[in-house]
DNA sequence: TGTCGCAATGCGCGGCGAAT
DNA sequence: ATTCGCCGCGCATTGCGACA
């Protein structure tokens, strides 16, 4: 972070309030205190803009819709004007709402690292880290990091959130989080001010069904009946984000030209129940295989030919050398290097030819 | 007499549930 | 989503007793 930046934070808000400060009225001898905006409003408006609805974001903060509407009043009557146009079941920014906005991310950044900066200063102090990723790397990878960061840093406690790809940026940027846990193609493009670190390199697997063996299989069209082709051109689809479900597609499209979509699902463990009920076939990231005992139980692991999927950890850069957060990240990559993928079948051979597209 | 510590009190703020 | 009434909490103020 720049170091202006942050000296620039408290004057910012201290700039709004003051811009709104018109001058007092001489009448009356006790002058009422003029209300002026706080950090909770900011926090709530915030909260209100990325939700959309103020259901939504009271969920998000933890406190009841009223209180949002309450202080959302409050501020509006501050600036004098309507920060939000309400429509039914949807808040948009007005104009000033936008103004508003671009000032109030760079107040809550600034706060929040100034509170994260401040945490190296805290002695024995607890410090709290925000982590957000994906189900698959959450379950695997983050409990061995965990397990090894308490005994570096007692005094460590973990926030963590499980959520899709969009929701993980989402956080990370408005700094409701710390560090994020992402696939790296979820990551549009470089974001200026994060660094992504390599965790952990996730190969694509496809799991079948146990009764549908392919390691011989040269054209499926000849060597296998017709039911089991039927299930093999059955996709089940094991999605996030459109971008990743759309390179998903591809692959199914390029392997297996006859298939159709059977079902798309956003957890694992539902589409290999899926497969294992011999509805079809997924293409799935070898770390969400990965589950408690006996859940592989019913299904084949065969190995494609399909670029890995690359985990990173996504980290405001200022945290790169910042304890906690420097040692987590070399724990995380510590984990990630000695991952071992679930023992795979061999690429049968209708699909042993590279994917035109990474995924 | 001035200072300190503690308890009681009042006020403002923000929370919630219910009603609209 | 908004409004209303109620409740709890935190803070500032006030009053009182103990002590130097």
């Amino acid at each position: 972070m720049d170091e202006n930046e942050t000296d620039n934070s408290d004057k910012l808000l201290g700039e709004i309030n003051a811009l709104l400060r018109s001058p007092r009225p001489a009448t009356g001898k006790v002058k009422a205190k003029r209300p002026e905006i706080t950090l909770h409003q900011l926090r709530i408006f915030w909260a209100v803009a990325h939700s959309e609805t103020l259901t939504k974001a009271a969920k998000q903060l933890g406190l009841a819709q009223p209180s949002l509407s309450q202080q959302l009043s409050k501020l509006e009557s501050i600036v004098g004007t309507r920060l939000f146009d309400r429509r039914s079941n949807q808040m948009t920014l007005t104009d000033a709402g936008h103004y508003l906005m671009s000032r109030a991310e760079t107040v809550l950044r600034n706060m929040r690292e100034l509170e994260d900066g401040l945490t190296q200063f805290s002695g024995g102090q607890r410090v709290t880290v925000r982590l957000s990723g994906i189900n698959s790397v959450l379950r695997v990878i983050l409990p061995a990091a965990i397990t090894a960061m308490h005994a570096k840093f007692p005094d460590v406690d973990f926030d963590i959130q499980e959520n899709a790809p969009g929701d993980v940026l989402e956080l990370l940027y408005g700094r409701r989080v710390n560090i994020g846990l992402v696939a790296s193609s979820s990551v549009a493009q470089a974001s200026v001010g994060f660094l992504q670190v390599p965790i952990v390199d996730d190969p694509m697997v496809l799991v079948v069904p146990e009764s549908l063996d392919l390691s011989n299989v040269r054209v499926p069209a000849r060597d296998l009946r017709k039911g089991q082709r039927a299930v093999l051109n059955q996709s089940i689809q094991f999605i996030f984000g459109t971008q990743h479900a759309k390179r998903v597609e591809d692959w199914y499209d390029q392997m297996l030209p006859e298939h159709r979509v059977a079902a798309q699902c956003r957890s694992f463990e539902v589409a290999i129940g899926l497969v294992r009920a011999g509805l079809g076939v997924c293409l799935a990231p070898a770390i969400s295989t990965v589950a408690g005992a006996g859940a592989l139980d019913g299904v084949r692991l065969y190995k494609v030919q399909s670029p890995p999927r690359h985990i990173v950890a996504m980290v405001p850069s200022q945290y790169r050398r910042l304890e906690p957060y420097s040692t987590l990240l070399e724990t995380l990559q510590d984990v990630g290097a000695s991952f071992v993928a679930p023992t795979l079948e061999a690429t049968p051979p209708f699909l042993d030819r590279p994917a035109l597209n990474d995924l």
